[in-house]
DNA sequence: TTCCTATTCCTAACCGGTTTCTAAATTCGT
DNA sequence: ACGAATTTAGAAACCGGTTAGGAATAGGAA
């Protein structure tokens, strides 16, 4: 019925609405948003002629007018990844129910493209950016996110911080966080009390802010259980089941005295639980294997996976809902969500506990 | 620098710069889009206004005015899933890639509400709105999805159905399909050859194209191969490990007979797997177990899963291709990907060959 | 009946850009 | 040195809405 075959070739405006209703422009805007007082009769005229006419307004002539932009703008390194997919599911889903729109944006982890895009958020007056992820210890970084946290403030936007650390006190930005390095801290402490004592850790990033709040928890706890700490058993590897799986493979060949992986990812676990595999090493009877994130395939891998569970989807539901419900100009909020270790199947004591 | 700080607590205008650089205002526009000529001195007299004010054009203001809106809208059940995430990242490269925006909305499974998605979108005026996923067998909804690729055609936009059959010849709408029905056909004969002859299909939905395409390739082969189908064998499910998991202890309880099962997906596989896992039947041995997908840990399960590869990344990609590519007016595209499938080592012969 | 107060709707101004059209300033040929 | 061609910049109109600020019409009290 609706498709209206002759006055079609353009779509209707809120003038076409008026003519056919006989009413003026400012009565069908009204009418539409209810914030105004129309009698009866004349608002069924209205929506009468818009229904007839389909129209639908214009998002971005009412945005223009001052009428807020109801966009939240969402930039994540990629939207593969199970850590990103099930925040990116908390963003969307309560902004969805707080009846907002989102953009999306990926930076495949390069951080200068991640500063182009917020850039690129400011045209787009969103009320809220939110990056998610790991930060990059880089002071020129450092220096623009601040900059950019200021810019969007100043024009009405808000930043928010998912999955990092604060830019300080004074930066007008909010941060949703999880404990990161205490959830590190736990699992490691997890593998030193089953009687480990040579671990390596598995996927750092140079520089990324995940992977240092990991360590540090990971240094920390071996701090606390007097384990010297052999620094050439952090490798580096970038987060992919692939660096899991080349890692361990030189790492097989290079010591035979580690008896646990912790790694950084349960991705990269899957990647070392392969390798392991290969080279028939038993898991957890010959090497304990532990990750971080309980993706939802970590209990389907062989054995299921001990991590640590981080709560993915509050971390973006909280996101929006503190941006949100934030007033103009009231101080930034701030939010830190709890993680705690699942135990499953593959860690285990080392066959010849050491002490 | 930059911040500003005297003429800060409003983000600035065009008119600002404007007034700043001591010319009028369409000069800058002109200057900054670069489609008019404008003298080198001037120009770099706007430039530098521009970065002093630190301003960014006004999205909303620009696409209003005619400029193109830069944006393409995009529909999903549910970021989370392994199949959506992938055909996600496709699309914002390659939107990313063409200097396109992505809008993102899910439907949680729901046709109404990706109806309504699809009509919030048109007030976006996106380029063009994809929309991932089976599509439903029902007359309403296909009605109402004709009635939207009408209305975004009419309005400038474009209707891109991706991972879904067509709508019909007449509806202005590109269609991105993969080849559903053989992959499930080439993975029921991969099955039929090894010798299974009873075979549960796990995993219909009701109505919905992704795996009613599925049923079809599954039944085709049957035919072919001479084996006769018993309807019982397709069992109902949604898309998740859980009801992989429910349905596999359902079955093994009632039937006894079943060789294989063909789950509608690598989750459900997974799920299937650890119902099997559970009650101690061997796979391959006892149980031949494919999935289809093939997601990325889909070689991680135990055994390594046989599947069907669907390039999910590539329907993507395509999809914002041709929605792009496309001439205003231009007849809708069309493209099929391929699909095959993987061996691996969830598939063997039955233990006793019926025949 | 008259005056006053509510209602209800319309006219006008504005949001921040882009584009067409016109005028001024320059360059050029001769 | 003069008129014509060519750049370059500005004025005005428009994109599609929203939000004050009046004017008209209605209803109620005196």
């Amino acid at each position: 019925m609706p498709p209206k075959q002759s006055d079609s070739e353009k779509r209707p405006t809120i003038r076409d609405v008026a003519a056919r209703a006989g009413v003026s422009v400012p009565t069908v805007s009204r009418a539409l948003i209810g914030n105004y007082p129309v009698a009866p009769a004349t608002r069924s005229k209205v929506l009468r002629a818009v229904r007839e006419l389909d129209y639908v307004v214009n998002a971005h002539a009412r945005a223009l007018a001052g009428a807020t932009t109801k966009t939240i703008a969402f930039i994540v390194d990629d939207v593969t990844g199970p850590f990103y997919a099930h925040i990116a599911r908390g963003v969307e889903t309560e902004a969805a129910s707080q009846g907002r729109l989102c953009l999306l944006c990926t930076t495949h982890g390069d951080p200068e493209r991640e500063l182009a895009v917020v850039e690129l958020m400011r045209e787009q007056h969103a009320e809220a950016v939110i990056v998610v992820g790991g930060g990059y210890d880089d002071e020129h970084y450092t220096e623009r996110m601040t900059y950019f946290a200021r810019a969007l403030d100043r024009a009405g936007s808000h930043l928010v911080l998912c999955g990092r650390p604060s830019l300080g006190e004074d930066v007008p930005a909010t941060t949703v966080h999880y404990e990161n390095e205490s959830g590190a801290y736990a699992m490691t402490a997890h593998l030193l009390s089953a009687g480990h004592r040579t671990i390596a850790y598995l996927g750092r990033g140079p520089g990324l802010s995940t992977t240092d709040e990991r360590v540090a928890g990971f240094r920390r706890a071996h701090a606390d259980y007097g384990v010297p700490l052999d620094d050439t058993l952090i490798l580096p590897g970038e987060f992919s089941k692939a660096a899991g799986y080349d890692r361990t493979q030189e790492l097989l060949e290079w010591r035979s005295d580690v008896t646990a992986i912790f790694a950084a990812t349960d991705m990269v676990a899957a990647g070392v639980l392969r390798a392991l595999r290969k080279a028939g090493v038993q898991v957890p009877q010959d090497m304990s294997v532990a990750g971080f994130d309980d993706i939802p395939l970590a209990a389907d891998l062989t054995p299921a996976l001990t991590t640590v569970r981080v709560p993915h989807e509050d971390l973006g539901r909280e996101s929006v809902r503190l941006a949100l419900s934030r007033e103009q100009g009231a101080p930034a909020g701030r939010a830190v969500l709890g993680t705690h270790i699942v135990v499953r199947e593959s860690v285990a004591p080392p066959r010849q506990p050491r002490d």
